[in-house]
DNA sequence: GCCGTTTTCGGCCCGACTGTTTTCAGTCG
């Protein structure tokens, strides 16, 4: 049992009781615990052998046996007797918007509605609005909330919360009396996805802003209006994609401003510490002001706010509250690297392979963003469906570089290739051929079913090849449409270091991979990481900036990452591997 | 259920909006 399952049963332990009716506190604690469970580094079984799991906060000792039952016997009778007692369809009705666990306990006890079709029909007869507690409105809003989730009801992967949320923002900039306004919540602080889109303006007059918000032309429904909070569905079409996104703008004062984009940034937990902070000192702190009965502290941005609190700013992609606090009280707030900080690409696919542009047309695209390299790494031979190169082809390719080489200024193209994983953890090309290549990005296109054990030892044992340089999409996850491969990350990230080999962050928006919090790991276990577009056409080159997102959640600096070296540098620690691998 | 240099009991962040209520509960973030 993984980690990632011990938290869902954990998790979904806290569910099942809220729709029990339990304290909320007892609820918390088991989210909580999933949490800590997480965004644990290190192995979770040795911890649980050797105790040390005690000592996380927020695992007491009811859920530490739990955890030790979870993964000795592989399930918990206690949870299966919460499953028992609760009917499956009503988790699924705690997702419908505007009804939580009291209204589902309710539905229930008093209707016996223990599905989203059963929910549908009774507030179709009407029956719902009968009940106490609930009423015409409500059950209007359970009928169209019922009818949003079939449309959405998902996350929206970051790219297109952002295209979305920036042209509400831009609108918003625009009218009357908006002193100043941002995107706040999970958008801003960068996660790979988004349930929604939190949006802070400024204005001495709130009133006319609600009114122009709830009609800008992306607005298709008006959830709630009031003088100075609106909730919207917005919907806009992106590259081909519609999405479809819940936008809340809230208007505050001037002077309330930075407290508001601390306060809607979040993260929730990064908040409550946050406020705890302030209790310490005396004060609350809230999304108005930092203040106590006898005195307001005046605060012009988010720094002064972390500063009044005796912190220093704390960048919103660390705000998780994983440590990012402790760091900041100690000094210790990692230098975070900024898409500036790259100098170079090197997983790409050209017209050799499955990608859209020439090789001159990309080494030239890289330079135009400012890039000192580019590196090519079209796909090997036997990945027939992305017309993978045969050692004829890479040879041709190779000349072509040479000859390109020549001919462009301020700009190098390296050689490589993306070369398969195949089933047995050999790779795609002979010895002799891979030794050609300035450096070689190992990934895994085939084959995803695989047991854990399987994959992980796959993945390992060309990690373990002389000729890789780095690992490529450690999980083959595509974000909302496939989870990647059963892989032991934990047990790959300790080979990569055991190799001195290098992982890539995929920075295609659909795959994100490695995650944010196994970046954290690798840096611990100093690998070092290449952040790769995995470009397929030359406008394709820009994302390299999701996959530097990813880098700062994962607390990088511009020293954790090797695209950050100048190019002289580059060439030469390729060569230096390339010495060291002919020699192995 | 977790936590603790005031603690092993009594807290656990807190405000806006909505709908169903005659003063507040539920939901959401």
């Amino acid at each position: 049992m993984t980690k990632e399952q011990v938290a869902e049963a954990l998790s979904e332990i806290g569910t099942l009781l809220e729709l029990q009716g339990e304290s909320v506190f007892r609820v918390n604690a088991y989210h909580n615990a999933a949490k800590a469970i997480l965004e644990l580094p290190g192995d979770l079984r040795q911890m649980v052998a050797d105790g040390s799991i005690r000592e996380v906060s927020g695992i007491g000792a009811s859920v530490a046996d739990k955890i030790k039952e979870l993964l000795t016997t592989g399930s918990l009778p206690y949870l299966d007797e919460l499953r028992a007692a609760v009917p499956r369809g009503l988790v699924e009705m705690l997702r419908v918007p505007g009804i939580g666990p009291k209204k589902v306990k309710a539905l229930y006890e008093h209707l016996q509605i223990d599905s989203l079709e059963k929910l549908k029909t009774a507030c179709e007869a009407g029956q719902v609005a009968t009940l106490k507690g609930f009423g015409g409105k409500t059950q209007q809003k359970i009928l169209e909330g019922l009818a949003l989730l079939e449309q959405v009801g998902h996350r929206v992967r970051l790219d297109l919360a952002l295209g979305l949320g920036q042209t509400l923002l831009e609108q918003i900039r625009t009218f009357p009396g908006v002193i100043r306004s941002e995107l706040c919540g999970s958008v801003r602080r960068r996660k790979e996805t988004c349930a929604d889109l939190d949006i802070l303006a400024s204005s001495s007059e709130p009133g006319p802003i609600m009114e122009r918000f709830v009609q800008l032309p992306q607005v298709i429904q008006v959830l709630a209006h009031g003088p100075t909070k609106s909730s919207v569905r917005a919907e806009m079409y992106i590259h081909g994609e519609k999405v479809v996104l819940q936008a809340d703008l809230r208007v505050v004062r001037e002077e309330q401003y930075p407290f508001g984009l601390l306060y809607f940034t979040g993260s929730k937990e990064h908040n409550i510490r946050l406020r705890q902070r302030a209790i310490d000192l005396g004060l609350t702190l809230n999304e108005y002001a930092l203040a106590n009965e006898q005195k307001s502290i005046p605060c012009h941005s988010e720094e002064e706010i972390y500063a009044a609190l005796g912190l220093p700013f704390i960048p919103p992609e660390l705000r998780e509250d994983t440590g990012e606090i402790e760091a900041a009280e100690a000094g210790q707030l990692p230098v975070l690297l900024t898409p500036a900080d790259v100098r170079g690409v090197f997983h790409n696919h050209t017209t050799y392979s499955d990608g859209a542009a020439s090789l001159e047309e990309m080494a030239v695209a890289a330079k135009k963003l400012g890039f000192e390299y580019f590196g090519v790494g079209d796909h090997s031979q036997s990945l027939t469906i992305a017309r993978g190169l045969p050692p004829g082809a890479v040879r041709k390719q190779w000349a072509e570089i040479d000859r390109l080489n020549k001919k462009l200024h301020g700009i190098h193209i390296f050689k490589g290739t993306e070369v398969d994983i195949l089933d047995d953890g050999s790779l795609d090309y002979p010895d002799e051929l891979l030794a050609g290549f300035d450096y070689v990005v190992a990934s895994v296109h085939t084959r995803f079913g695989l047991s854990e054990e399987e994959m992980t030892a796959r993945v390992c044992k060309a990690l373990a090849h002389p000729a890789v340089t780095m690992l490529g999409h450690a999980t083959g996850r595509l974000l909302l449409r496939r989870e990647g491969y059963k892989i032991n990350l934990d047990e790959v990230l300790k080979v990569a270091a055991q190799h001195g080999k290098m992982i890539e962050i995929n920075a295609q928006p659909s795959r994100l991979d490695l995650d944010w919090r196994y970046v954290k790991q690798a840096k611990a276990r100093g690998i070092p990481i290449v952040i790769n577009p995995d470009a397929h056409s030359v406008g394709e080159l820009e994302l390299y900036r999701f996959g530097v997102d990813v880098a700062r959640r994962g607390w990088l600096t511009k020293n954790d990452v090797f695209n950050t070296r100048c190019y002289a540098e580059v060439k030469k620690e390729l060569a230096r591997r390339k010495r060291h691998a002919t020699q192995a």
